[in-house]
RNA sequence: CGGGGUGUAGCGUAGCCCGGUCAUCGCGCCUCGUUUGGGACGAGGAGGUCGCAGGUUCGAAUCCUGCCACCCCGACCA
């Protein structure tokens, strides 16, 4: 039997990092609170990446590239902005090494080579960009301007965490800019929207549209709505961000256009991003103790073919099946390895793809020449059949989307029943220490009742959703009267 | 930055309290042979500044001091 990882049960944690790391997916680096993306995980986000990025494309964005470093000058000037990763931010204030005279064959910093400016690394890029946006903006022909960056930031965090906080981590991130204040809503949630669809029907993972309390609110935004996703250990996932970022950049930056009466407004503006974080989510969502489940849909690998052989011969005759199945399911546009390497034993093999999360095996040995069939074993499920080699390749094309489906629907049902009504404190503090989840309860609307429950549960309100109803209640701490439930949840 | 913990081979570890053939075991790695339908087996082999720097001692992985790194819990957060 394959050698399980650390239960989750036992030790979420401890699970999520053994996980990452021996499903080869990335690693800590030598760099504090830095990770280093192996290829196989970086083969996941580029498939991310694609599919994002035809998104965009479609909703009618370009991408573009901004500098990493930010004069300083420029990212205080829009004060909240600022302020909010003022804690959290590398600076560089030196352009140049040189020889230590004290310490042969070693480097030190050159006290003359101080910059006049101190240079911030990029933790999001607001500043540089619409700064350059001024230059880029004079009439209402001129939007509305819809660009989107892939980059890397960096956020020196306290605490990270491979995939869910790095020091650096990839992301991208839209900006966009509008002549009125309904277009630059319009946009934010409309930009919510093609991240739910993402994480829906490409990772298999269910969210929660909503909008975020004042607390939890970007820095410098006058909304931030989220997607909200729901991990196996009962901690939410903020999973990506929209936010409605009204004048408040173009203000500060002085981004003014000429409207067709021949005035000059200020600009409305969104920004929006999910980053390498979502990796982290999709592990979360599905994988169990035998490693990675991944969806089909992001799966570096879709199908894999073991043979089991004894010797030169019936690996010939099974390589000759094995590559025609290889060519035609390629030809479908399914992604196909071939592991024929004979330093690996297949029962080695077969733990290895499933840590890989691979969606589909195939085994391929003598008897099944013989028999003309295949074992087809599926990676969800954990389940194997024998099944005829004709139309192998319709079925597997089949199986894929039912385990695209079926993922999803395994994730959804979860995390429905994890969304547990409550209508007293003493149920709320019960549901979040034994059962987890998001506990819906109603919320005077006050910043201090969210403080105060957060200092008693360590639980925030993630969102509130889009779909709430209009339900009135009384707030579950303060018993003030409320307009509608909010979402509460343990989130990472 | 506060509170706790850990640093021993590529990985995971025993030993530390009570200083002295203790550098232990498993995985991995290399060689040869037998194996190959769920992480094979046998035999042989390579690999270590016991985190770093001081100190105590005849003698330190073990005791003391300082430093560094990492992990967990807080604060912070995509």
């Amino acid at each position: 039997m394959s050698k399980k990882l650390t239960k989750r049960s036992e030790d979420y944690s401890k699970w999520y990092n053994e996980l990452v790391v021996k499903a080869d997916l990335a690693e800590n680096s030598a760099v504090r609170g830095c990770m280093v993306i192996k290829p196989y995980g970086y083969a996941i986000w580029e498939k991310m990446q694609k599919a994002l990025d035809e998104m965009f494309k479609e909703t009618g964005h370009e991408n573009a590239y901004f500098p990493l470093l930010v004069p300083k000058s420029l990212f205080e000037a829009e004060e909240r902005n600022a302020a909010g990763f003022a804690k959290e931010c590398a600076v560089v204030t030196h352009y140049r090494l040189k020889n230590n005279p004290d310490k042969e064959g070693k480097l030190m910093v050159d006290p003359n080579a101080k910059l006049e400016e101190e240079l911030v690394i990029r933790p999001t890029s607001e500043a540089i960009i619409w700064n350059t946006y001024k230059g880029w903006i004079q009439s209402y022909r001129d939007l509305p301007l819809l660009v989107n960056q892939w980059a890397n930031v960096m956020r020196w965090e306290m605490r990270t965490r491979l995939f869910l906080r790095t020091a650096e981590f990839l992301w991208q991130e839209g900006h966009t800019a509008h002549a009125t204040e309904q277009e630059a809503v319009a946009e934010t949630t409309k930009m919510q929207g093609v991240y739910a669809d993402f994480a829906e029907n490409f990772m298999a993972m269910p969210v929660v549209k909503g909008v975020k309390t004042e607390s939890e609110r970007f820095a410098g935004a006058k909304d931030t709505y989220t997607i909200e996703a729901l991990m196996q250990d009962g901690k939410a996932l903020q999973a990506g961000t929209s936010h409605f970022l009204g004048q408040n950049f173009a203000e500060a930056f002085d981004v003014k256009f000429t409207n067709k009466q021949g005035k000059q407004e200020y600009v409305w503006a969104s920004s929006w991003g999910v980053s390498t974080r979502l990796i982290g989510g999709l592990i979360m969502t599905h994988s169990d103790d035998f490693g990675l489940v991944l969806p089909p849909k992001l799966a570096p690998i879709q199908v894999v073919i073991v043979p089991i052989y004894r010797n030169e011969e019936q690996l010939d005759a099974i390589s000759e099946k094995a590559n025609t199945i290889v060519k035609s399911l390629k030809a479908k546009g399914i992604s196909v390895k071939f592991d024929s390497r004979d330093t690996h034993k297949p029962g080695w093999k077969f733990a290895e793809y499933e840590l890989k999360g691979v969606p589909l095996r195939i085994a391929m040995g003598p008897r099944d020449l013989e028999n003309g069939t295949l074992e087809l074993a599926r990676r969800d499920t954990l389940k194997k059949e024998s099944v005829p080699q004709d139309g192998i390749e319709d079925r597997i094309e089949g199986l894929l989307v039912e385990i695209q489906e079926s993922l999803y629907k395994k994730a959804l049902d979860y995390r429905n029943e994890h969304i547990t009504e409550v209508d007293n404190f003493e149920d709320f503090q019960e549901v979040l220490d034994s059962k987890g989840g998001f506990v819906s309860a109603h919320w005077d609307g006050t910043t201090a009742t969210e403080d105060k429950i957060k200092e008693l549960t360590k639980a925030t309100i993630r969102c509130i959703a889009l779909d709430a109803k209009n339900e009135a209640g009384k707030c579950v701490y303060s018993g003030a009267f409320s307009k509608k439930r909010v979402l509460f949840a343990k989130a990472y």
